[in-house]
Order: structure tokens, then sequence, then C-alpha cells
DNA sequence: AGGAACTTTAA
DNA sequence: TAAAGTTCC
């Protein structure tokens, strides 16, 4: 699978191995002797790398598809990212919040009209969803019917880099909805807005035409999600609609938690620690929402046309081939009954080895539920509140250790939205550590398809992309190891990782995204200094020992025994690999490793972290 | 949510 | 001499 390229221009590529001239050619001092002759199928040296200042560094970023430019015109610059942090320009989770406080009493007047309305976006749920909850409590006040909302628009799928896997599943999942929301005679619209920014003025409109005063929807913490919702509070407002926005996808609202001088927190552990405390200071932001109730059984026959309507096929842009639409959907059962069961088969079955175990990718130990968090078949609080309600504690950082360590791990989750909305310029294709902007990536063409196609020469790295491509998901020890290579090994631009992930699991979620690619290149929030490079076979030794992880992925190695499964070249089994059709190692992590520390304190002009 | 180089300690 | 601990990057 190799990467997509908009641009047409091509950098001059290596061509093929040179092999031990050029390894020998970079590095003539190195006499350690190895026991079997180092041999690395591309050089490592700078191709295009340009600097700041370089006017084809911009070029290459939208080249490379790290900006796109035909959605976000303008640049993103250092001087801004720092206008944000000095509050000088509002944020837009501020500009939503002042726009909800600003009409709020006007809204609170506007009467029920013939229906309420839910929006549905990224909470594909019945239960413990607050929006969904809210508008069926508006329209039981009146005796009004309910009416759901589902609107497709494949151009936001393509300024969201939006997986075609991750598209269908949403779908699949509309269906699932569609019946469960039918049984309680409540319709379901889903409807295809081909202009993303066309998409709130046709809603006011599907609205009027059923007399609806209210509709509500759950919050989404992007940029453009933020700016819309805010825009929408006001336009509705003006046709005497309230739009409802509210808290939902993440336990704790970002905001609710500052540090002692009132900042956002940046570093994991405090921010976790107010997190548990604020829990526990107000448990009732554990409780369920209810699912929303019956509809009157007038709704059948006056919404009847829309009963009838099925769930479109997935848009052109977004299309699987037959064999994949068929592989993911025995791989990934939609909805949020599934999300239940899988949640509670979890926390009967693995969670008390979760602690130990989670790090082994061969171990099956962990609990898969990262789709359903990131299409909102599941909510976080809901998993939180079950993982507590097993628990031999009430706290949420006590009782059985494999509970605890989950909890925290799921809160990471709810960390980066934080993280998004107070930064929100990472949403805009600029580092948390804006100045980091200023270290020169590589763009090589040649290094990023191996790396796409998992033809590295590293078995870890290679299994866990083929895992990706076969799967749509790929394990979190593994994700970090992929972008530690492509980041610090390759020094590619690791927004061109960032982009390959969003485009292919079934996951993708931009804050945790972004949030995880920003941790693995040193360049996010609660940062590992660059420093810290993962040895991609001391990872694979730590964490796949016996190499059941390589083995099933890499299927070309499964014969090869014993720990030369982590570096067959190096480890005497290099004619089995060859004979395979494995590759060499592409480049030397030595010599990758101080490439890396190089650029970097070059990037930043200082020599520490 | 590291690793390499170096130092100390236990066998 | 190897494992365990420490420090620095």
């Amino acid at each position: 699978m190799p990467p997509k390229r908009k641009a047409t221009s091509q950098t001059p590529s290596e061509g093929p191995a040179t092999k031990k001239t050029a390894f020998e050619a970079l590095q003539p001092s190195v006499k350690t002797e190895p026991k079997t002759e180092p041999e690395f199928e591309t050089k490592i040296k700078s191709e295009n790398a340009p600097d700041y200042e370089d006017p084809n560094r911009e070029r290459l970023e939208e080249e490379y598809g790290v900006i796109q430019r035909d959605f976000y015109p303008a640049e993103m610059s250092n001087e801004r990212c720092a206008q944000y942090n000095a509050n000088e320009i509002p944020r837009p989770i501020e500009v939503l919040t002042q726009a909800v406080q600003k009409t709020a009493f006007a809204r609170k007047k506007i009467e029920v009209g013939d229906a309420v309305v839910h929006w549905f976006k990224r909470d594909l749920r019945t239960k413990d969803n607050r929006a969904l909850h809210l508008a069926s409590e508006k329209a039981k006040s009146k005796g009004v019917p309910l009416i759901c909302l589902f609107i497709v628009s494949p151009q936001d799928y393509r300024a969201h880099l939006t997986a075609a896997v991750r598209v269908d599943f949403e779908l699949r999942t509309l269906r699932v909805l569609k019946d469960d929301l039918a049984a309680k005679d409540i319709p379901l619209h889903v409807e295809t807005v081909e202009v993303r920014k066309k998409a709130p003025g046709r809603i006011i409109e599907l609205c009027q035409s059923w007399g609806a005063k209210h509709i509500f929807c759950n919050i989404e913490y992007e940029v453009d999600e933020l700016r819309r919702e805010a825009k929408m509070t006001n336009t509705c407002l003006e046709k005497g609609i309230d739009f409802h926005a509210v808290h939902d996808d993440v336990v704790v609202p970002p905001g609710n938690l500052t540090t002692g001088q009132g900042k956002q927190y940046s570093v994991y552990t405090p921010w976790y620690k107010a997190w548990v405390r604020h829990l526990h200071e107000n448990p009732t932001m554990l409780d369920e929402f209810a699912a929303p109730e019956q509809n009157p059984p007038s709704a059948r026959e006056k919404y009847a046309d829309i009963f009838k309507t099925t769930i479109p096929p997935a848009p052109e842009n977004k299309k699987l081939s037959d064999e994949e639409r068929e592989r993911f959907k025995s791989l990934w059962p939609p909805g949020e009954h599934e999300a239940l069961d899988r949640l509670n088969k979890f926390l009967e079955k693995k969670i008390n080895k979760y602690k130990d175990a989670r790090n082994i990718p061969s171990a099956n130990s962990t609990g898969v539920i990262s789709v359903h968090l990131s299409t909102g078949t599941l909510a976080a609080r809901t998993a939180i509140r079950s993982a507590r309600n097993v628990n031999t504690s009430d706290k949420l950082d006590a009782g059985n250790e494999g509970i605890k360590t989950w909890i925290s791990e799921v809160a990471w989750r709810d960390f980066y939205k934080h993280v998004l909305a107070h930064w929100p310029y990472v949403c805009m294709s600029k580092p948390f550590k804006y100045e980091y902007t200023k270290v020169r990536w590589e763009y090589n063409d040649e290094h990023f398809a191996r790396w796409c196609e998992g033809r590295t020469g590293f078995p870890i790295v290679d299994a866990a992309v083929r895992q990706m491509h076969s799967m749509a998901y790929m394990h979190n020890r593994c994700r970090m190891i992929v972008a530690s290579f492509l980041a610090k090994d390759l020094l590619l631009d690791w927004r061109m990782g960032e982009r390959y992930f969003m485009e292919h699991l079934i996951d993708g979620d931009f804050a945790s995204n972004n949030g995880g690619w920003g941790f693995s290149a040193s360049t996010g929030v609660d940062p590992q200094p660059y420093f810290r490079i993962f040895n991609p076979l001391l990872q694979s030794e730590k964490f796949d020992e016996q190499g059941d992880y390589i083995r099933k992925w890499l299927p070309e190695l499964k014969d090869i025994k014993g720990k030369a499964i982590h570096d067959p070249y190096g480890r005497g089994a290099g004619k089995q690999a060859e004979k395979a059709g494995y590759p060499k190692p592409m480049v030397d992590h030595k010599v990758c490793r101080d490439r890396c520390l190089a650029r970097y304190k070059e990037g930043l002009g200082r020599t520490t972290a």
C-alpha cells in the first residue's frame, strides 16, 4: 500500500540499495567488529530536509499532505500559536461557550415545536448519551416526537482524512441504530450533503420542515466542529431554533481541570490526579443517561417516509473493495450492543491481568474498544463507570491493579481532548511544541513507502504495519514503536505518519492520534525528551519475547527459530530471510539515532531537551 | 509511555 | 563477571 501523494513532482530517490559501500562511506570509523557484517538497504543522508526559512518547506508540506491547503488556505504561523498561548486569540471552545452562554436566556424561552431533533455525530448509541437523553426529555415534556438525524458529508471525510473502513463501520452502525430507534418509533433520517459547509443550512431546513424548534447534539472538540457549532448556535437562534450543544464525549469536560495557577495541565500525571479528584468530588458525573423513551404512536405514520428509507452505501471517495468489506465486517461488528458485549467480556475475563499483559501485543489482553469510543457506540463514561462498578473500591485510583491501570488508560483519551480544546493549533498542523516546527524533517519517498508497506527490514515494525493493513487496527505498544521509527529513525515528518494512521485505522480519532504522534515525535504534550529514542530491537525483545506477534503478521518469517526472529540478518538467519523475500534492515539504527539527536538539537538551537 | 554508558554490588 | 543501579542524553 504505497503512500498517496498529491503532487506530481518527484524528489530524486536514492535508487537501488548500494549496501556495503553506502554504509562504509557513512561510517568509516565504526570499528566494533560486528559478528555478522551489517548490510543496509538504503543510505541515511539528508535528501530533502528543508529548514524553517526554506520556501520549499511549505511546498513539501502540501505535497506530502501534512497540510491540506485546499481546506485550510491560511498558514498557521508560530507567531499565531504564541498568540493562542498568550490568550490573545479566543480559542474555538471559548467562542462556542460564549455563544452558548450569550444565547442561553433567549433559547430558554423557545417553546417546543412539532418535534425535537437529535443530531447524531460521533455518539452513535442510544444508551448513556447526554444530548439524546435531553432531546427525549424535551420531546416528552410536550408529548411531541423525537426525530434523529445523521449527515454524511463526503467532503468532510476528505478534509478529516477519515479511513474508508471507519466510514464503513459508521454506516453499518447506523443500520443497527436505525432499528433500535425504530423499535421506539423514533425515525432516523440519514442524508448525504456533499459540501460540508452546507450541512448546517440543510440541518436547519430539515428542522423547519418538521416544525422542530430544538436541535440537540454532543460537542466535538476539533476546530472545524467547534466553530461550526458556535455559528449554528447563533444562526439557529435567529430562526427561532434552540441549538443545544452539550459536553458528552469526554468524562470530564475540558476546562473543568486547572492547575493551582488556573492554567491548563500539559503533563498527564498531574492532570490525571486532578481528573480523579474531580470525579470523586462529583460522582454523579459518572451516572448513566437513560436511553430515549418511546415516541407517541402517531410518529410512525407522520414520519412514515423516514422509516422507509435505508442507510446509504459508502460515498464514492470512501469505498472499500468487496474483499475488504467482508473482512472488516466480520472483524468489527457494529453498534452499541457489540460495544457493551466487548466491554463486559473484557471486564469479566481480562481486566485483572491488564496491568502486566497490556504491553504484550500477542497476548490479546486489551479491551479493543477504541473503535467504539471513537465512533461513540460506547461512551467513555460508560466504560469508566462499568470498570469502577466491578472494582473492589469505588475510587478510580484504588483497588484492583488491572482496573486502576485500565481506567488511567481510558483517561488518556480525555486528556488529549482537553489538550486539543486548549491548544487548538494542534488541529492546524502545528505541534504542541510549535518551536519544533524548526526541526528539519525528511521527505523521502522511498523511506516513507517502505514504512507504509511494512518492508523496513525491522520485523517488529513491519509486523505492526501489516497488522494495521489486515485489521485496520494496531496494538498500542506497536503504534509507539512504528511511530518512533518513522519520526526518530527515518526522521520523516511525523505528520505523514499521523495522516497514514488516520487513513488506515478503524479507530482513528484526531485527538488521540495527534497526541500519540506528538508523544512519539517528542513534539507534543507530556513530552518524552527528544532523546528518548526507541530501539526497535530492544522493544521487540522486551514486548514480543518469543516472536509470536512477528510470526503471526510476517508469515514469511514464521520458520525462523529463536531470537533470530527479532533481527534475522543480524542473527544468522539472513539466508533464510532472504529466501523468504524479507528485506534487510533499511537503515542502521545507531546511525539514525545519532542523526536524530543532531537534527533535533539543530532545530531547537540548543543542546538539551 | 527509553536507552546507552557508566558505576556499584553480589556472586 | 554479570546483574542491578545511576546518570546523562
